[in-house]
DNA sequence: AGAATTAGGGACCGATTGGTACATTATCAC
DNA sequence: GTGATAATGTACCAATCGGTCCCTAATTCT
């Protein structure tokens, strides 16, 4: 009963996630956003709210279309097996010429001005939610198969999603993929049950 | 011959690093390194031409009062005496109350709008100069005792590396210095000569 | 006491930031 | 066709961005 949307939200939210992928919270613009989902201004505001609810709903869009892998990894039966498929899944995440490099939420969470810090914030907790999540699966399978020795789960965990991090920055400063490969490799070295 | 400075270059410089640590160099603006400063613009420019040529004095400064543990490491005379000394000095450098956390580079170096996209390079072309270093130190000390077994001096550099990345990441997001503690030496389980 | 030189204060610059107001346009139900 | 409704386009907003210009203030050398 009114005038119809002449864009594709879905196709909007791609464009957005590219973007904001690329140069994080701050460093995406209303104007890079207008130019890169070919909407005005009004349009954008009338469908999403303002620039922080699109992020969110491009961090939404991200977790689903990228981070899906996640529950695949951490349904593995054995300590191991999870960190493996985690950290295979990260590097291919990071890998592809198709999709930018580097990780989306990383890229805002690390640093920018003052206004910006509730959302880093925020990325910060979802990061610290998986780690826990990551810490109980360990701790789930540990029976299964040992943890390094001395190792805990919870040390576990936190290694893992270092080095997690760690990738994510090395792709960003354009390491290929073969090379994270061999750092997963190297890291790992250790976890009993190859 | 002339009017003498009101302020001491080392305090300035000290202020302002404080500044891009936290912030990164876009999260840092103008008023805000006037504010710290308590110098106006035209004293700042006056001093230090610009913004840019001021962030890679405060850069410099930070390599040279804060990185200076990098000289010490890369002299242990073992692959994982190198790594050990490297890692340490890392959790020391972000865990400590009186810095600023995370990492001052990194968090410049990771996203940001294309205006930042040459100090974004630059910043990453420094950090590959050092990964190459730490390779050859592995590659002149490997004989002295090995690496893990499978591992080059170019694997065992670039994990070393992005454990760093990771490290300095998690500190950010307020990881408590003994947790990463823990995680390098998890890191360096596999790592012979303890 | 000048003259020369440099530091500092402050107004000003165009460009850009995220965001809003409003008029116009297109579509639906009737 | 008409009225209601919602999408769009455009002009506009204050605030801030990094940076420049110019005038004044302070110092040393002559």
């Amino acid at each position: 009963m009114a005038r119809p949307r002449e864009f594709d939200e879905d196709e909007v939210l791609q464009a957005a996630l590219r973007l904001f992928w690329e140069k994080g919270y701050e460093g995406t613009s209303l104007s890079d956003l207008m130019d890169a989902t070919r909407l005005t201004k009004s349009s954008l505001y009338k469908a999403f709210g303002n620039k922080e609810t699109l992020f969110w709903r491009v961090v939404e869009r991200y977790q689903r279309d990228f981070l899906d892998f996640r529950h695949g990894a951490l349904a593995e039966p054995t300590p191991r097996r999870i960190a493996e498929r985690l950290l295979d899944g990260i590097v291919e995440l990071h890998g592809g010429r198709v999709n930018p490099v580097g990780c989306l939420e990383l890229n805002t969470a690390l640093a920018g001005s003052t206004d910006s810090e509730p959302i880093r914030q925020e990325l910060i907790r979802g990061r610290e939610l998986f780690r826990q999540r990551l810490r109980d699966r360990f701790e789930e399978t540990m029976a299964a198969a040992p943890l390094p020795s001395g190792m805990t789960s919870d040390d576990a965990a936190s290694f893992v999603i270092s080095l997690i991090q760690g990738l994510a920055v090395q792709a960003k400063g354009g390491v290929p993929p073969e090379t994270a490969r061999r750092v997963v490799h190297a890291a790992l070295l250790s976890w009993p049950e190859a």
